[in-house]
RNA sequence: GGGCCCGUAGCUCAAUUGGCAGAGCAGCAGACUCUUAAUCUGUUGGUUGAAGGUUCGAUUCCUUCCGGGCUCACCA
C-alpha cells in the first residue's frame, strides 16, 4: 500500500531507524558556512580545473528536492528555498554512519552537507560530500517533481507546500517585499515619517465600507477593525507631522473576488501644503521608480496586456469622460451639464441599464456611469480626476465649483489602484458633509460615514492645506508581478475553513 | 448573495453511449560508480468530495450538501 498514510508510515519508520543508529531526529542546529544561494553565486562561473586547484570546502544545508541513486554514486538536489545545488554522495568518501543516514533519506528531508566544491563530468557545480548530518524529517510525500502543485485551492490553503515546489510563487512574494521596500525608500528619501495608527477604532472612518466589529472586554467597548487609517493620519498632520505615511492592513467586511480580500494592505500618505495635482505627479514618479526596482523597467505584462508606468499617465475628467462615453453608447449627445442634473443624469443611467436608487444624487449617478462605462477599459495607468462632491465626503471642493472636489483615482489593469485628493480642512464644511452621510446612513446605507466629533475638533485646531493619497499595495503587486488574482499576492488569503 | 463550471491514488492527469476505475511521477523490492524529469525489472496504493435517488449496473444521469474556480453585484 502507498496511500498518503502508508507513505507517511514508511517515512516515520526510516526516522525510527535513524534514531536506532543514534542519530538525533530533530537536532538543535547546524553550523553552515554558506547558503546554497551564496555557493552558486560565488562559484557559478568558476571552472572545474580552478575548483580542483582551490578545492573550496563548505558546510551547507537545505531540503532535498530530488534524488538519483546509482548504488555507489548518488546525486541529490539541495535547495535553500531560493536556489538548488547538486550534491554528490558516494559511500567511499564519507564515514559509514553518514552513508547509513543517506540511505534512509526521503525527498523533502532537510540535511546538512559538508564537502568540497567541484564540477561533474557534465560541468555541473556540485558539492562532493564528505559528511551528511540529518536535520529534519519530511513525514509527508511532496507533490510531483515535474508538474509541481497546480491545484489552486491547495496552493492557497497550504502555502508552505506551494513555496516548496513552485519557485514562481516564491518570486511573487520576493517581488512584493521589493515593492514595499521601494515605496518606503521613495517616501523616506522625501522626508516622510512612517507611523502606525490604530487598527481597532471606536468609529470606522476614512472610507465608505462595511467594517468588521469586535469588542474590548475590560472597557466593555464595541470596536471596529479599521477600514482606513485616513482620519488618524490627518490628525497627525494637524499635530505638525507635515509628511506622514503608513503601510498597513485595512479590513472591509465585503465580497471576495480576484481583486478583493477582506484584509488588504494599503499605503496612505499625507503631505502638507500640496494639492491633488502635486499628488498625481508624485504618484507617477513613485510608480515608475517602484516598477523599475522590480521589473528593471517601466513595463509589466498583466492579463495579456503590456502596461507602461512611464509618465505621464493618461488623465480623464470624470464627468467629461462619462458624458463622452454615454454619448457614444447611446448615439445621442449627453453633456457634462446633463450629468450635473439629477433627473437628466438618472435618465441617462437608466438608458444605459445602470441601477439608480432614489437616494442617489447627480454626483453618485455620474460616478456610476463613469465606472460602468470606463473602469474595465482603463488598462494603461490613468488618472480620473474631479469627482462629484457627493461621493467624496473628505475631499476639498474646487474653488469655482462646489459640486466637484479636487480628487482623483488612478486606474490600471482595469481596476482602481489609488485614490487621492486635496483634503477637506474646513471644519464647518466637514461637519456638514458628515451630516449628509448620517442622512444616507439613516436611509439604510451601511457604508455611509459616521460622525467623528474628535476629527472635526482636530480640524478646528487647523489642518494646513494638505494632499493625501491611498495606494492599494496588493493590486499594485498584482500588476507588477502579472498575477491575475489578489490571492496570488497574499501569502495566506482568507479561505473558508475546511474540516479535516 | 445570484449565474456558470470543477472535485478520480500523495501529486499531475485518463476512463468511448451508463458496462471490469487506469497511466506517469512519488512510494516499496531489486540492478547500476557522473546523473539532470536518469535508466531498467518487479510491485503496492481508490469509500471516484459527502449523502440520497434512477438503473440489472453510476466516475458517468438526477437531487441535496461540502469545498473551490470564474463571473455579476458590493467595494479598494
Amino acid at each position: 500500500m502507498a496511500s498518503e498514510a502508508v507513505q507517511s508510515e514508511q517515512r516515520r519508520a526510516k526516522l525510527d531507524e535513524l534514531i536506532a543508529l543514534g542519530v538525533s531526529p530533530y537536532p538543535v542546529r547546524f553550523d553552515r558556512t554558506d547558503t546554497v544561494s551564496a555557493l552558486v553565486a560565488r562559484y557559478g562561473e568558476t571552472s572545474g580545473p580552478d575548483l580542483e586547484a582551490a578545492r573550496p570546502e563548505t558546510r551547507a544545508a537545505g531540503r532535498i528536492l530530488s534524488m538519483r541513486t546509482f548504488g555507489k554514486a548518488n546525486f541529490l538536489a539541495l535547495s535553500d528555498g531560493l536556489t538548488r545545488l547538486q550534491v554528490y554522495v558516494r559511500a567511499d568518501s564519507m564515514p559509514e554512519r553518514d552513508f547509513e543516514i543517506f540511505k534512509r533519506l526521503d525527498l523533502g528531508d532537510t540535511i546538512g552537507v559538508s564537502g568540497r566544491m567541484f564540477r561533474t563530468k557534465t560541468n555541473e557545480l556540485t558539492i562532493f560530500a564528505s559528511g551528511i548530518e540529518f536535520l529534519a524529517k519530511c513525514l509527508l510525500p511532496l507533490p510531483e517533481k515535474w508538474h509541481g502543485l497546480t491545484d489552486i485551492e491547495t496552493r492557497y490553503r497550504q502555502r508552505y507546500l506551494d513555496l516548496i515546489v513552485n519557485p514562481d510563487s516564491r518570486r511573487v512574494f520576493e517581488a512584493r517585499a521589493k515593492i514595499v521596500a521601494g515605496i518606503r525608500q521613495f517616501l523616506n528619501a522625501r522626508g516622510f515619517l512612517e507611523v502606525e495608527t490604530p487598527m481597532m477604532q471606536p468609529i470606522a472612518g476614512g472610507a465608505l465600507a462595511r467594517p468588521f466589529t469586535t469588542h474590548h472586554n475590560a472597557l466593555d467597548l464595541p470596536l471596529y477593525l479599521r477600514i482606513a487609517p485616513e482620519l488618524y493620519l490627518k490628525r497627525l498632520t494637524v499635530g505638525g507631522f507635515e509628511k506622514v505615511y503608513e503601510i498597513n492592513r485595512n479590513f472591509r467586511n465585503e465580497g471576495i473576488s480576484t481583486q478583493h480580500n477582506p484584509e488588504f494592505t494599503m499605503l496612505e500618505f499625507y503631505e502638507a501644503y500640496v494639492d491633488y495635482q502635486h499628488l498625481m505627479t508624485m504618484t507617477e514618479e513613485m510608480l515608475v521608480d517602484v516598477a523599475r526596482s522590480v521589473t528593471g523597467g517601466a513595463e509589466t505584462t498583466f492579463n495579456g496586456h503590456q502596461i507602461s508606468f512611464a509618465a505621464p499617465f493618461r488623465r480623464l475628467s470624470l464627468r467629461h469622460a462619462a458624458a463622452e462615453a454615454a454619448s457614444e453608447r447611446l448615439g445621442r449627445p449627453v453633456s457634462e451639464a446633463d450629468l450635473r442634473n439629477r433627473e437628466k443624469a438618472a435618465e441617462v443611467a437608466r438608458a444605459l441599464h445602470f441601477e439608480v436608487q432614489p437616494s442617489h444624487g447627480a454626483g453618485k449617478i455620474a460616478t456610476t456611469i463613469f465606472e460602468g462605462l470606463w473602469e474595465d477599459q482603463l488598462i494603461q495607468p490613468t488618472f480620473v480626476y474631479d469627482f462629484p462632491t457627493e461621493v467624496s465626503p473628505l475631499s476639498k471642493q474646487k474653488p469655482d465649483d462646489p459640486d466637484t472636489v479636487e480628487r482623483f483615482e488612478m486606474y490600471a489593469g482595469g481596476f482602481e489602484v489609488a485614490n487621492g485628493f486635496s483634503e477637506l480642512n474646513d471644519p464647518v464644511e466637514q461637519r456638514r458633509r458628515f451630516e449628509d452621510q448620517l442622512k444616507d446612513r439613516a436611509a439604510g446605507d451601511a457604508e455611509a460615514h459616521q460622525m467623528d466629533e474628535d476629527y472635526v475638533r482636530a480640524l478646528e485646531y487647523g489642518l494646513p492645506p494638505t494632499g493625501g493619497e491611498g495606494i492599494g499595495i496588493d493590486r499594485l503587486v498584482m500588476l507588477l508581478t502579472g498575477s491575475p488574482s489578489i490571492r496570488d499576492v497574499i501569502l495566506f488569503p482568507l479561505m473558508r475553513p475546511r474540516e479535516d
